[in-house]
Formats: C-alpha cells, structure tokens, sequence
DNA sequence: ACGGGACGAGTTGTCCGACAAGATACTAGG
DNA sequence: CCTAGTATCTTGTCGGACAACTCGTCCCGT
C-alpha cells in the first residue's frame, strides 16, 4: 500500500484518491461503461476509509466522470470527453495544444500601469495601484490566433520583477504556480462576437472586420482572491469552444 | 424535526438537504459570506446524521455554493452570483427572464422529417428515424433576438402528437419535464461567432451580415440518452455569456 | 418444457461514535 | 505592548453496522 504522508500532508487524503481515480480512469485502466470496485472492496485497495473514498466518488461523480446507481455500482462515465472545453481547459497555451498544434507568442511586450478604476475593480484594488500588463500575440504554428492582454496585481511580483519577463515567453498560469506559487482555483469568463478593429487586425495580420470572439475573464486563487483579469481576442475559426452544462434535475412544484 | 419519509422515499436523503440548503442560501436566510453551522450542529437540526449532511456539503461545494475551510469552518461562498452563467442557467427563455425581459415566440413551427445523417448521429439514432424539427424565433421584450431549431427523437412523442404544439408556446424544456417526464442532465454546447446570412436576417429582421453568435448543443437525459440537439443564432448584443471555469489546483510533478 | 414470481447475493445510501489534524481565540509570559 | 503557547472549536478521517435498492438465479406452477 502506498505510504501515509510523507511530504503533502498539506492535502486532503479524499484529494489524493480523487487524483488516483481520474489517472485510472484516463489511462484507460478503467475503461468507460465499466463498473468499479464495490466501495469497500476499492477503499481497501486504495487504503482508506469507505468514507474517504466516497468523498472521492462525489468528486467524480460532480466532474462527470463516474456515474452512480444506488444498488447496482458505480460506472465510468460513457467516454465522450469533452476536448478543448472552456471550463476545463485553462488558458490559451492549453487550447492550442489540445488542439495538437505548437504554442508560440510573438509580439510581446509587459508594463507596470496605475490601475483604471474599472481594473482596480474588477482585481478588489486600490484604484491607482500598480498593475502589471502584459500583451502578447499568440500562434498556432506560426500564426497568430489571438492577442491577449492580462493585468495582474503589482504586488504579486514586487519581490521579484524578472518573472514578468517568463509571461513573454511561457503560459502565465505556468508561470504564476511555478515561479509564484499562485494556484489558480476558478475563474469567470464573458464572451460575444466582435469585429476587429483596426489595431487588432493590424497585430492578428487580418482584414479590418474580421470576425473574433472577444472573452474577457477573472480568475481567482484558491482563497478567493482575483489574481488575474484578462481580455483575449480569437480568431473565429482558431478554435471551437466548448461548454458542459449542468441541468438542474430539479423544478420547484 | 421534519418528516420522515411520507412520498418522497425514492430521493436519496442528501439531495433533500442539498436542495434545503440550497433554497436558504438563495433565500438570503444564509448570508453570504457567513458561516454555517458546525457540521454536528447542521446535522442535528437538520435530522439527518453528519454523514448525509458532509454528502450534500460536498455537491455545494462543486457548486460553488460553499467553500469549507479545513479547521475553520463551512461559508456561504462570497456572493457575485453569476447571472445568465452558460453552465447554469439553461435555455433561451430562462436567459432572457434572466436579464429582466419578458421571453416570446414568433414565426413558430414544427414538423416531422427524417434524420439527416449528422443528426441521427448527435441524437444516436438510425439515419432516417423520424425526429421532430421545431423552428422558433425567440423574442425579449417583442424584439427578435434568437432564432432557434430544435431536433428531438420522434419516439419521444409518437404517443401524444399534441405536445409538439405546446412547444411552440413555451419552453423546450420546460415541455419535456412536465408533459413528457423528461428531465435534462447535462448538455454539452459549443460555439462561434458568425455573421448573418439572408434567411436568418430576414426572420430575425436585421442587416445580412450582422454579428451573431451561433451555438449548438446536445441534451442528455438523467441516464445519458441524447434527447434533444438545438442550434441557436443569437444577436452578438441580446445577451452576455458567462462561464465559470473550474481550474484544476493540480499540475503534474 | 416454459413462464413467472420469490428469493438472495451484492451494492450503494445512511447512521453512529470516536479520534486526528488544522484554525482561531484566549491567556500567560516576556 | 507584543509574543508564544494553549484551549477549544471545526472539519477530515476512520471503523463498523444496518437499511434500501438492483439484478441475477432458482424454484414452483402451469
């Protein structure tokens, strides 16, 4: 049985068995439509308490990804994952790769700004706080699909200012977990379709009109706190988003 | 306390007090931002054992109703409820109730054709099985904003053909849940912006060409059969999209 | 021989009680 | 006045037990 907990004694056990089940499942070592384990026969195999695990399983169940019959089993869900979806997939250095193209940035250039008042809203500042901005024009093989613009909070790399140079060249999700220990926990995303303006297009190198999607979005850590509010143009055919909505399986009488 | 089980015995007891707890925060009777009850405490109030309660705790944290804090406690999560959220609040109606208008019907109409190949796909049926097409023109406040068309399995209805008219009067979904015991799981919707072509600005009386916002997705009832695919053209301005993103706090080592 | 109903093994849902681990507020000490 | 330690509360985990439900099997009657 794997060890206690040697090193991440920070995260919950139910965390950790949920990690395990979605890698199994992936894998393909529990293939879609079968059944799991009985629940105590896979805490066991797992090493934790029947409640641990099904606290797991709710995880799962949430995500998707297994489906519970009270009195027949617990099933992996009917394969069909959703790719390049827009609640799962982070980032648009993700969706290129989903994609299975290579992920550039050119044109990239980053400030530290005083804060608009919108801004400084929409990240719970000081309006007039320092801001960093970073813009980057990113490409999918080589051609620009869609220009960003991303504001974070000044404080966040006052310590060290040279990670704003990493955000010209890497994910800036990558960049605010490895180099910031900043994890992302949700965020909220806008989206509607736009024309290109004439600067946009200039940098995308398309037509004046052009159709885009414009997403605009904040993401927050895991304490609750926006870390990080950007505006990103698409190209319109770059990418086919996709969302997995929850119905409510409820209606009031 | 409450009763036990009088009518009600086939829900799982956890979803009753998910839905309890639920309806208290959106009631405001729990304030956002404030804290729950101790687990024992809730639970004893509530009638049911901790257990039950850390159940339907769980499925609002997935929500994003409540976060729990490891030692410190359950709180009602920081309000900015996401209005109009794509991922939440299901049909055309619901969104355009939602922004405070009130939700019409034109140009309405039905008919029952055979599948295309494509659609006996999505819906998982034999090329050429009978599906019901309806073709709608949604209104907010009198004016076009959506012009819909939704294909469902003609088995769904050979048995009473008349519920196909209620359709176009009032919600799809709205129509399978209390004529035909139809209850939507989850959906998986997808989109892009396009521009308008002669027959769709003609009903939706505006300029071809026109920005739009084309979105189709597929509808699952509660045991994964395909039970409804729509394709929606919305006016680029009739409403603001909203998608929370659940990022995943974990990278590989 | 065949069909139908009762039975039982297996699985998830719920309950109880207890302890461990983390967070906060208070208190004693500097 | 500030700091460090403690007390106490909260959520996380554990173990076992029983109830509710599903499905396959077997037996019995026709």
């Amino acid at each position: 049985m794997p060890s206690q907990n040697t090193d991440e004694r920070a995260r919950p056990r139910s965390v950790q068995v949920r990690e395990e089940l979605t890698q199994r499942i992936d894998s393909g070592m529990l293939a879609a439509g079968s059944r799991l384990p009985s629940e105590p026969a896979l805490a066991t195999e797992l090493g934790v308490s029947r409640a641990t695990l099904r606290e797991a399983l709710r995880a799962l169940e949430s995500e998707g990804l297994v489906r519970r019959l009270w009195g027949a089993g617990t099933f992996v869900a009917d394969g069909r994952r959703v790719t390049n979806s827009l609640d799962a997939n982070f980032g648009v250095t993700d969706a290129i790769r989903a994609a299975g193209m290579q992920a550039g940035i050119e044109q990239a250039g980053h400030s530290m700004e005083p804060a608009t008042v919108a801004e400084a809203a929409r990240l719970e500042l000081q309006p007039g706080s320092d801001v960093l901005v970073v813009e980057r024009v990113r490409t999918a093989d080589g051609k620009p699909v869609v220009l960003s613009r991303d504001i974070l909070p000044g404080r966040l790399i006052a310590r060290q200012p040279a990670v704003a140079d990493e955000m010209l060249k890497r994910s800036i999700y990558e960049v605010l977990e490895r180099d910031l220990g900043v994890v992302i926990h949700h965020g909220v995303a806008s989206f509607r379709p736009v024309r290109a303006d004439v600067t946009v297009a200039r940098r995308l190198r398309i037509p004046r009109g052009e159709l885009l999607l414009a997403i605009w979005q904040v993401d927050y850590s895991e304490d609750g706190v926006p870390v990080l509010s950007s505006y990103e143009y698409h190209l319109a055919d770059a990418f086919e988003f996709t969302v997995l909505r929850r119905g409510p399986g409820r209606r009031s009488p």
